[in-house]
DNA sequence: TTGTTTAATGAACAAATTGTTGTATAATTT
DNA sequence: AAATTATACAACAATTTGTTCATTAAACAA
């Protein structure tokens, strides 16, 4: 993949930056074209020469944003292993996405606040399914966990999708390290017991 | 509340029913309304009389399944109670809930296969925060309960709905019986426990 | 630096969508 | 049977979409 056009680049750039302004003020279906050529200030059908239409763009936006932060924490898995759940490497890893996280807060902010974190939360089910599954996929050979492995995904991934998301817009921040025990204690024992609550 | 006008009524039933039927064939956000008037036979201008817009419509359709369905069963909650979970209550209601899920069934596939599930989300969790919430507060008062008490809802709610949502799109229907077993294992002991894994 | 390549512009286009308005008609309600 | 009111229909301006074309300007490669 060699370097495109600068023009190119900057012409991206500049969308991708006008497509999260414009989130921030509206919500995303309500978002068209023409303001994000304005907002980007490059002509309208400029736009149509490299993204087939909005969501191509957010698409996009969502890739190069979650490649850089979270997505570079889970391309080797090794806190699941023989069927084995081993916590403390799971926190740490954790740990590692909630601080990419924070040091890319804005685009995080914007996507959890407005209409379209489906996407998100595909493209990481997406890529859970195409590179974590592959590494794990001994742990789900004996008994019923292999029917439960595409529904286990989801679960953890959605859980540390609303976690960050009520994390990044409570009132006081918490430090990630207690939000990655948060997220541990959610994962391994529920949510019903990790938030206090006696079981039985 | 008094009874509308039956000319209302079939038209708001009609519109309904031509939401869900385009939500079957496309995606949410490339419903028209020009489109809904067809499908339900009404002229455009009439749509304007009696909604403000798509999403209006969409809130209209969610309110009514879901109080017809999943929520007659959680109006008063017996299974939290002084800080304490009742398992073995949860796995009743839960199994009431899947299978007024699977007694209008098109109705929440429909939602499930198309982009806008946000909004019943969205809606449960509202719910759960006027109406849930009230009858277990006491269940939040010591410790760090409290603070996490919104997350937990939310937690919740949304491993439900991605239970049901995986659940009814699989390839071989299982028992209400034993999805309610799933969802509270997964709820009460966390989902890398309950799909098997051994935790360490 | 020069010549070549190509991305961006601006204008124009038809088609579709939106939201609103007015009057006439038809159905429902009382 | 009379009064009420929801709907249909047509028309409207404003906006959006996706595409095309010739022109201009910038980036690239030698």
């Amino acid at each position: 993949m060699e370097k495109q056009d600068l023009r190119i680049r900057r012409t991206k750039k500049a969308l991708n930056e006008a497509l999260l302004t414009l989130m921030e003020q509206k919500s995303f279906s309500r978002i068209t074209i023409q303001e994000l050529a304005n907002e980007a200030m490059i002509n309208r059908a400029t736009f149509y020469l490299h993204y087939y239409d909005i969501y191509d763009l957010l698409d996009a936006c969502i890739r190069d944003n979650m490649n850089h932060t979270m997505l570079k924490h889970i391309k080797t898995i090794r806190h699941i292993e023989d069927g084995v759940f081993y916590t403390e490497i799971f926190q740490e890893v954790v740990t590692k996405i909630l601080k990419s996280v924070e040091s890319n807060e804005y685009f995080f902010r914007v996507m959890f606040q407005s209409d379209c974190d489906k996407q998100l939360e595909a493209y990481l089910i997406q890529f859970g399914h195409a590179t974590v599954m592959p590494q794990i996929e001994r742990s789900f050979q004996k008994g019923t966990s292999k029917k439960y492995k595409n529904i286990t995904l989801q679960l953890i991934v959605s859980t540390i999708l609303r976690v960050i998301s009520w994390w990044l817009t409570a009132e006081e921040r918490e430090a990630p390290e207690k939000i990655a025990e948060l997220i541990v204690g959610v994962v391994t024992q529920g949510p019903a017991y990790t938030i206090g609550l006696e079981i039985d």
